[in-house]
DNA sequence: GTCTATACGCGGATAGAC
DNA sequence: GTCTATCCGCGTATAGAC
């Protein structure tokens, strides 16, 4: 599997246009216009709108799993990192980030995203009951990670949540901030 | 403004379709045959797709400010109140909850209904606070509930979250489960 | 490989009968 | 009020030129 750069840039395209007008609406047009190509170019590289979805699901498990990797890295640990990375900005945010909410809006329609959004759920949640110790503080830390993403979705900012994650990090996770 | 019996089964109907299936995928033909009704009759009383949801989003109000009233009133309090009815089954809950679940899917697609549900969230965000006095504990209350309700969305039970939910009311809300 | 042109089906909305 | 019949536009997918 080489790495193809139309295909990244469709998929790019793809991405954003689910984020920002929501899944269904998102036609092969648009798709294939705001990636630079025509449709009859696009169904080139993805022969159907399924097999489109199918790239972008692949695409959301490789990004996850380095994302998990480079939390368990983390010299902040695993928690922090999961809050801070979640706290962050639907129009310019990470690669990782973006996918997330794209995938999210996805599973309102389509289950096989639902699915894939489950287990990267899942992914996390292991991964912070492994570092937190508790599986109660784990499942904490996860919801609110999740109500973050809740919040992105209805396009509601949430900085001002930054402040209740410390409070609650400052409980939970053993590790300091520095 | 009566009661006209038809639009509320045609606004059920449409609930469900959402809640199910998803927004954008729910055709005018489908919610017709749902409700048990033709397109034409469903054309009669929601004289287009825009005016259908204007109509689910004026009942999403009402019911939303019900529940406020009813939370207040609620002797367990109003924290316990949200997070207990926040952990439902999209099958088979309540009305408010299930209108709230098809709101959010609505969000992915139409702004309207993302502003809707943003104000609904900003009541209990509010009502919680009044509760609660600690603006930091209502928001850790409120995105506990967002996570909660993003879960339904991807299709995730959260039936474990009850031993944390009641872990994070006994250190924020003052009143006893009973 | 990428494009244009086209076939095909579906969903929303209107007209008008009952 | 509720139905059937119909028009119209749009979106997917295919065929085939370059």
């Amino acid at each position: 599997m080489p790495r193809p750069s139309q295909r990244d840039r469709i998929l790019d395209a793809y991405t954003d246009l689910v984020v920002t007008s929501g899944p269904e609406t998102v036609t092969l047009d648009a798709v294939a216009s705001a990636a630079g190509v025509s449709k009859g170019g696009l169904l080139y590289h993805f022969g159907s709108r399924e097999a489109l979805l199918e790239g972008l699901l692949d695409r959301c498990r490789t990004l996850t799993d380095a994302d998990l990797a480079a939390a368990r890295a983390a010299p902040e640990g695993i928690a922090r990192y999961y809050l801070r990375t979640s706290i962050d900005d639907p129009a310019a945010g990470s690669a990782v980030y973006r996918t997330t909410v794209a995938m999210i809006k996805l599973s309102t329609t389509e289950p096989r995203a639902a699915e894939v959004t489950r287990r990267c759920m899942a992914g996390w949640r292991t991964a912070l009951a492994e570092e937190l110790g508790d599986a109660l503080a784990a499942d904490l830390v996860a919801a609110l990670g999740d109500g973050i993403y809740l919040r992105a979705i209805v396009g509601q900012s949430s900085a001002e949540l930054g402040a209740a994650a410390e409070e609650l990090l400052r409980r939970a996770a053993p590790r300091p901030p520095e």
